[in-house]
DNA sequence: ATTAATTTGCAAGAAAAATTGCAATTGTAT
DNA sequence: ATACAATTGCAATTTTTCTTGCAAATTAAT
């Protein structure tokens, strides 16, 4: 039985101060799964006491396990993840696909532990309002790279490649001021000229964006934005590029978003805004 | 200053215990957010002693005010939501970061009902046999193509990627024969030159390995190995290669089976292999 | 091998949070 | 108006969590 549930069940009665603290829960459901019965009983203007009384009365033994409850109802964790991994397909096949499938899922469903939505909009709106953009992706992160640039170019911005070849990549640097933003992506290691790269920019006071594996956070030089979240399969073995593909297409999504300034509210109308673009 | 930003700047400086919550921090933020500095600490093998002076040690007065540092940048509430200011949906189910792993998901569910181990072991089978692999992707499979040209030439296989201009993708084609292989990419509709590309390869006895999207069955003229499985998001809006890519990565897995002719049942160890090659 | 420095567990004490006995206040029934 | 019941604030107490002095263990330097 859920949390509401069980509220439910006692909605009659409920007396004023119990209902003023349901009323608040419900209301803000996060904020009250973090909180204390104090601050919950004081945004209801209740004594914290009521608040205590009112988690044994729905059932709990104490008022830890009645926000317990609110926090694996209303907050996403690793064992959310879990379930929702168990929500799509449970078949044990042990085929590569259907195994490769499962783990991307596992992945995708703890995406949003790692990644607010605010690092989406901020790493957006630093591309969008850059006068070019450059992108840096060494290894397999140049796919990435090559889909970014793709991406912003139908967006029309100005977007530049950069190449691995320390040279070339020397070369391309020249030309950054401090209007431009720099895109890169960081997995196992730093990539190959990474160190460079980010003191160059930091020199011109260009904008830097890194979108990177769980190890993202111990990077130096540090990006001014960086969005870190682990990619699926084991740290030492075979990862692939979903997750991160999946923050890219995010970035590319509110992009479009802050190029068209619409408020809309479902991915399926944004696929249309985008599809416009392309 | 972020959260991340804070312990990047202390990367250098953590001791072995420290290092240890960071690493558990790190791997799953919202628990550590919701736990105390107790459960942290258990978690990562210390004392929680070590967790309090962790915090001191990032900067914060307390060991609260660093889990609090957490809460707002792991723990999507009513007040993240709103300083959200573009109008992103208000909760986290509703970001584009959480639609957009959902739809993935949903999509990577469904991807063994359109695609079966035999496909996968025929289309590895047809490219490691050849003797030259030529890969062509138009659009934003370009960027398939280029993921697929590093992992078979990992493999050590004679690879290329075709160019996409029609003149340079004839010259490229002349040196086409029998003991060749071609692999290509089709999403909306058939890519510029597909036609041009199937046909010679036919003439010439090369075999060719398709990968494309729910429509990829009404393609002419018909590839050798069709892999045809619909990607997230409507067909007539935005839609990413997640599926597509998941799909490459099973056949690259499945090549380096046909590689080594071993007989391997996790993918962990499949990965482990396939590190070997990187 | 010895010494010094650092790290970190232990445990006492402090601080924060929750519980509960008591009683003041309010509402209802007679 | 009075009696009774219910509600809920107060504050003492309890429980939980965190901090910090101390010292043992480990590591680094000589």
């Amino acid at each position: 039985m859920s949390l509401l549930e069980k509220i439910s069940d006692q909605a009659t009665t409920l007396t004023p101060g119990e209902r003023r603290l349901v009323e608040n829960v419900i209301d803000s459901p996060t904020s009250a799964a973090l909180g204390t019965a104090g601050e919950l009983a004081r945004a209801a203007g209740v004594h914290e006491a009521t608040a205590s009384r009112l988690a044994k009365k729905l059932g709990f033994v104490s008022y830890a396990a009645f926000r317990d409850a609110l926090r694996d109802e209303f907050i996403a964790t690793r064992e959310t993840a879990t379930r929702f991994e168990k929500t799509i397909a449970e078949s044990t096949s042990d085929t590569i696909l259907g195994e490769l499938a499962r783990e991307e899922t596992q992945a995708l469903g703890r995406i949003e532990e790692f990644i607010t939505p605010e690092q989406i909009s901020e790493a957006a709106q630093i591309l969008m309002r850059a006068r070019r953009i450059f992108v840096y992706g060494y290894g397999n992160a140049e796919v990435l790279a090559l889909l970014m640039v793709k991406r912003f170019r139908r967006f029309g911005k100005d977007t530049h490649q950069l190449g691995t070849d320390p040279r070339g990549l020397a070369e391309q640097m020249l030309g950054l001021d401090s209007d431009d933003a720099v895109l890169s992506f960081a997995f196992r290691r730093p990539p190959r000229g990474y160190a460079a790269l980010m003191e160059t920019a930091k020199e011109v006071g260009a904008r830097t964006v890194m979108i990177a594996g769980k190890s993202g956070a111990l990077l130096t030089p540090r990006p001014d934005r960086l969005l870190a979240a682990p990619r699926s399969g084991d740290q030492d073995a075979f990862q692939t590029l979903t997750v991160p593909m999946t923050i890219c297409n995010a970035i590319v999504i509110a992009a479009g978003l802050t190029a068209k300034e619409e408020s809309l509210k479902k991915l399926d109308r944004l696929g249309q805004l985008i599809e416009r673009f392309e």
